[in-house]
DNA sequence: CCTGTCGCATTGGTCCGACCACACACTCTG
DNA sequence: CAGAGTGTGTGGTCGGACCAATGCGACAGG
């Protein structure tokens, strides 16, 4: 079997940085909330330029495992920090924009996610989540919601019954996914032609979504969530 | 209601080239393979610094949008790709050592997002890839095969399978979360008292799945792999 | 005319040193 | 004791210099 060789490519010195701070991380030596010393210090310790640490550390803060503020102070410096949300969203949106992956292949697994979402939290949603997103229902119906902010609460909605779903990881992909789609969702609703029909239609979906996973009825409330995605999925395939 | 303002914290120069680039992605101005100019002249043409562009840059290379050559001719300089799997593997596997998603949050992502790979494996899997699957499986079957080596063709076999789904999407997110308790996994294997056995009993799974999905049959296949899956739960919340 | 070789231009990668902006800590003053 | 003013440490930015890799192109030799 013929192997498949892979450049090394392992000049580029940030990446070894990289690769020592994820290391500590690996071993557990690093933990969230963690400082870093200061850049100045850190660098001639690795034995780079403060410019080389400078972009490891920004790799780490794309991930969302490290904040960074200037100043003085116990919140100053770099802190190990867990933020994993604002940075699959954005890969995601750019990946997706790039036409990495197809729109069909996100509501896919739009579907998937937030089936067991819905599922999920018909199990052991906390009540105040509910409660949250039935006010988010409410705001939803007011007659005279605009279409940017309908979609805003919209949005929060299906992110707030994934995060209710107890698992911190499908919550994050689900929101993520939702988002990446989020501009697109935005550019359909607003060519809709009968605008207060289409919200109503989609709040009663919601309405009865909420009551399902309300009543405890997660395989219900998962078809019905495949039959709410499904639907925007049609409408979107139309506009585009 | 009471607004959360959260600080608005533009100061960051990369951060504004970030959003220039991502602007003009969005509005597909840049779509994959097109070249940036040369980190010289687009730094004075943004107005920025190098270092600055820099680490714009190196934010959209972690993200899988970018890679950067050095040199002359057609592949030099900084080109738009579309590599989501290396970025969101680093990214979950970062923030699963960092405690951000418990192992049991994990293996439940896996088990929803496998089960779909395999429900539409089952249904449209080039045959190429089952074939590919199958000769994965006849070196997992080899009797002298060690820890580390089962472990990596057990990943690809995963993969692979997530692979042939035919979603891009979940078959990125469906390794990515692999890949994130891989080193878990082969911790857990290598503490194995009776490794034959184990490989034994994985392997006969891992066979009857195969044969599963390449007679159609999705729903067992997924049934199937769940159990795959949530075997190797119970094996590493024993040995942890 | 073809071919191989060598120099060179272009590009990203790295390093250094300096300065800026900010926020807290300290000190001085009333 | 309270408040204003100053100091200090932090990340953020900048400009310039040099290094390393890589293909282009000129040039010499067949």
């Amino acid at each position: 079997m013929p192997v498949e060789w892979q450049p090394v490519r392992q000049s580029r010195t940030h990446e070894l940085v990289l690769q020592s701070i994820e290391e500590r991380v690996f071993a557990g030596e690093l933990k969230a909330g963690d400082r870093l010393p200061p850049e100045r210090e850190l660098a001639p310790v690795l034995g780079v330029s403060r410019s080389a640490l400078r972009e490891a550390l920004r790799v780490l803060e794309t991930i969302g495992v490290l904040v960074a503020q200037p100043g003085r102070g116990p919140d100053s410096g770099a802190r190990i920090v867990r933020n994993p949300d604002d940075a699959l969203g954005r890969l995601l949106r750019l990946h997706f924009a790039l036409g990495s992956y197809s729109l069909h292949d996100v509501l896919e697994a739009r579907v998937v996610l937030e089936r067991s979402s819905c599922e999920a939290a018909a199990r052991h949603a906390p009540a105040e989540d509910l409660d949250e997103a039935e006010e988010l229902l409410r705001r939803m119906g007011e007659p005279d919601v605009g279409v940017a902010e309908f979609n805003d609460l919209d949005t929060r909605f299906h992110v707030l019954l994934a995060g209710s779903s107890g698992n911190a990881l499908t919550s994050t992909l689900t929101s993520a996914v939702r988002e990446s789609v989020r501009p697109l969702i935005l550019r359909a609703l607003e060519e809709t032609e009968d605008w207060p029909a289409t919200a109503g239609a989609l709040n009663a979906q919601h309405t009865r979504l909420l009551r399902l996973v309300r009543a405890g009825r997660g395989e219900e409330a998962a078809d019905l969530v495949e039959e709410h995605i499904r639907g925007l999925h049609g409408t979107l395939v139309d506009e585009t």
